[in-house]
DNA sequence: TATCAGTCCCCGGGA
DNA sequence: GGGACTGATA
């Protein structure tokens, strides 16, 4: 994050004087990327009306450049409710929001003046959720679709592969995980099932016939329900924009289209970003393609190495490469580490940032070793005067924090973990919400199903010969109350009804359905679970959470959509003031910053994730090392555990593992770093010899029984 | 038809 | 450690 220089309060008055005021504050190429067709110094005519790609390097002021570019657009006269910025998480575009209304503010000179708000800043994902209920009518789809999750999508794509007959079969079929990740691909990388298979998935390439049916059935049995799943947000919208007249009344309603992260976009959403925009006028997308870490979710670094060719005129292209983040000793071992990768368009990061001392590779013997230098270094650095916030510890694979987590809460450390959140996959928070869900959308199966056999005595068949008669049923409502269940269910089965009536009844106002849902869910966790305690502290923050959102729908959809991204080593969100050290998945530290960073298990098998095998993926992974190592601005430190120990132990495996240093450090490069070997000091204590005298214990524990 | 115990297999990143 | 599947039992 560039660090802007304040200002001079004094002497400017007009707002052109104001606007060059802060224009001042950017360097060259950041000018040009904000001046890029709204340059006040030209006449409408002369303004450039390509489209504008930014290749924005690491820490070079990325996010500062695109909020000047939305403040000017807005300064220069442009609506905010015209203008489309498109981020990849919500937490970016509510980031981008406000700094955009942080310049504004300076801008239009509005002393203490909210600036104005956009409306239509959000992810590709949310603001397809938007549009297609908006135009749902248009496309023939039912207005109170729900959304299904990775888990419910998976759950559904279960239910078909069994229906099918596919669950038993002789030669083992594709588990319903790897059948919706295959699903998935297809969709999202806009390729046909078979190439798919031999690229990614070749042991599944057997199955393609079978793999195709299935498909078909999901997405029949997705429509039925009126539920759509996150690939179908983005399929949905790019099929919708693929009709000319709705792409020209969509694209319409956007004067500027901005999109952040575009090197980790999919062949989709670039799709729709060309449908909705052809000509490429207004439009502007930044990206860096070293940082495109998503493959595995259908990205492609083409997207923004083909950009330039993509639209009726060739684009135009800013590079910023001065970045204002890191030292140069970091952005030397960072450029070392990138100068490994394959294609790429060529820049090098310098700053002038003075140097506080070399990154570091620590050698430590294991995890715990790990997790305690970490621990003292970190309390290190805040006796230095860095704040807990201001360090973060970076990891690949989630559970890599496990020992450190330990270590933290037995030192009294407090941390909060981003990234491999696990929140709404809990079994009871799922229970919680499919009741809520299950009333929105009476239609949805997987709700229905997971609620009703809550309910004891009534199992698959039951549930699913209700499901079959609200189906058929005019009024689902109606059919669960004429429902007749098993004997042994009838009395629990009563109060489902009553409370389902209540839930389906359109005098509750919200949040009041979660407290009736809690009501009636809790003496089935209570039930359910040995751990209820535990449980019930998580459902009633789900509970909390609710009086948050405008109605049930908003609750649902953007609960899907914007999971709570980080958990807490202790209940309940952490307090604005607390001071507490961030943990996150690299993944997750995508767009971040922090003084002191550190990386975990930069070993083989950890980075690169062993499971990332091919060419491509181990590209990937060098990426991500390093967009870990750019996160840091004075202080990095990464960490070699020398032995580390496998959670998911193999059958009588070994329990740990020898790893060495990660292979994109090799030695020359690592010649870079300050190294570091910790060896745990040898606390063997001096022998003593045992005194001469032996007493005979036995006979005196007898004794004191006689 | 519901439920439970036993066996086998697999495990990452996240909208 | 947990989900998917199977087979036994109430």
């Amino acid at each position: 994050m560039q660090r802007v220089a304040t200002p001079p309060s004094t002497g400017a008055t007009t707002q052109a004087e104001r606007l060059a005021q802060a224009l001042a504050t950017l360097n060259e190429a950041q000018r040009a990327a904000v001046l890029h067709g709204v340059d006040a110094a030209l006449e409408p005519a002369q303004q450039d009306p390509r489209p504008l790609l930014v290749i924005a390097g690491a820490g070079s002021g990325k996010t500062s450049t695109l909020a000047h570019r939305v403040a000017h657009l807005i300064a220069g006269g442009a609506d905010p409710q015209r203008i489309l910025l498109l981020t990849f998480s919500r937490r970016a575009a509510q980031e981008m929001e406000r700094r955009a209304g942080q310049v504004l503010v300076r801008v239009l000179g509005l002393a203490s003046q909210t600036p104005p708000a956009l409306p239509w800043a959000g992810t590709f994902h949310g603001i397809g959720a938007r549009l297609l209920r908006e135009y749902a009518a248009q496309i023939g789809l039912g207005e109170n679709f729900t959304i299904h999750d990775r888990g419910d999508a998976e759950d559904l794509m279960g239910l078909v592969r069994h229906d099918l007959g596919l669950s038993s079969t002789t030669r083992r079929f594709p588990q319903k995980g790897t059948c919706l990740s295959i699903y998935s691909r297809t969709v999202n990388t806009c390729a046909p099932l078979g190439e798919v298979l031999k690229e990614a998935f070749p042991w599944c390439a057997e199955w393609e016939a079978e793999l195709k049916r299935l498909f078909g059935a999901y997405v029949e049995a997705k429509q039925q329900q009126q539920v759509l799943d996150y690939d179908d947000l983005l399929l949905y919208w790019s099929a919708m924009v693929a009709e000319p007249a709705l792409a020209a009344h969509v694209g319409g309603r956007f004067d500027h289209v901005l999109v952040d992260e575009y090197q980790d976009t999919n062949l989709l959403q670039a799709a729709i970003l060309r449908a909705m925009k052809p000509d490429g006028r207004g439009v502007t997308v930044v990206g860096d393609d070293a940082q495109s870490i998503y493959s595995f979710r259908g990205a492609t670094v083409r997207n923004i190495l083909d950009f330039p060719q993509q639209f009726g005129q060739p684009a135009r292209i800013v590079t910023l490469e001065r970045n204002y983040r890191s030292t140069q000793p970091i952005l030397d071992v960072s450029n070392a580490l990138i100068a490994g990768a394959a294609e790429r368009h060529a820049k090098t990061l310098w700053t002038d940032k003075p140097s506080a001392g070399q990154p570091q590779l620590v050698l430590v013997p294991d995890e715990a070793q790990q997790a305690r230098w970490v621990a003292d270094r970190v309390l290190a650095h805040r006796e230095g005067g860095l704040s807990l916030k201001s360090q973060a510890v970076l990891f690949r694979t989630s559970s890599h924090s496990a020992a450190l987590e330990l270590e933290l809460a037995r030192r009294n450390i407090p941390f909060v973990k981003y990234g491999g959140l696990k929140f709404l996959e809990a079994a009871h928070v799922k229970d919680l919400l499919a009741v809520l869900r299950f009333a929105q959308n009476p239609r949805g199966r997987m709700a229905g199903f997971r609620v009703t056999q809550m309910i004891p005595g009534i199992g698959p068949v039951t549930s699913a010969r209700l499901l079959d008669a609200m189906a058929e049923a005019g009024d689902p409502g109606a059919a669960v109350q004429a429902f007749v269940p098993p004997a042994a269910a009838q009395a629990e089965w009563a109060r489902f009804a009553g409370i389902y009536g209540a839930l389906r009844a359109p005098a509750l106002a919200w949040p009041a359905d979660m407290d009736l849902a809690l009501e009636w869910y809790l003496p089935h966790l209570e039930r359910l679970h040995d751990d209820a305690a535990v449980r019930r502290g998580d459902v009633e923050q789900l509970a909390r959470l609710a009086a948050g959102y405008a109605s049930r729908e908003r609750f649902l959809t953007e609960l899907t959509l914007d999971p709570p991204e980080a958990t807490s080593d202790r209940p309940g969100p952490p307090l604005l003031d607390e001071d507490y050290l961030i943990l996150s998945t690299i993944h997750s530290a995508k767009g971040q910053e922090w003084n002191s960073v550190h990386v975990l298990n930069v070993v083989d098998g950890c980075i690169p994730a062993d499971v990332a095998q091919g060419a491509r993926e181990l590209e990937e992974e060098r990426r991500l090392l390093y967009v870990a190592m750019t996160r840091a601005r004075d202080h990095l430190h990464l960490l070699v555990p020398q032995r580390f120990y496998v959670t998911q132990q193999a059958v009588r495996g070994d329990r740990h593992l020898y790893a060495g240093r990660t292979r994109f450090i090799p030695a020359a490069d690592a010649q870079r770093f300050e190294q570091q070997t910790w060896p745990p000091p040898p606390e063997r204590a001096p022998h003593v010899p045992p005194p001469a005298a032996t007493i005979d214990l036995l006979s005196r524990m007898r004794a004191a029984w006689r």
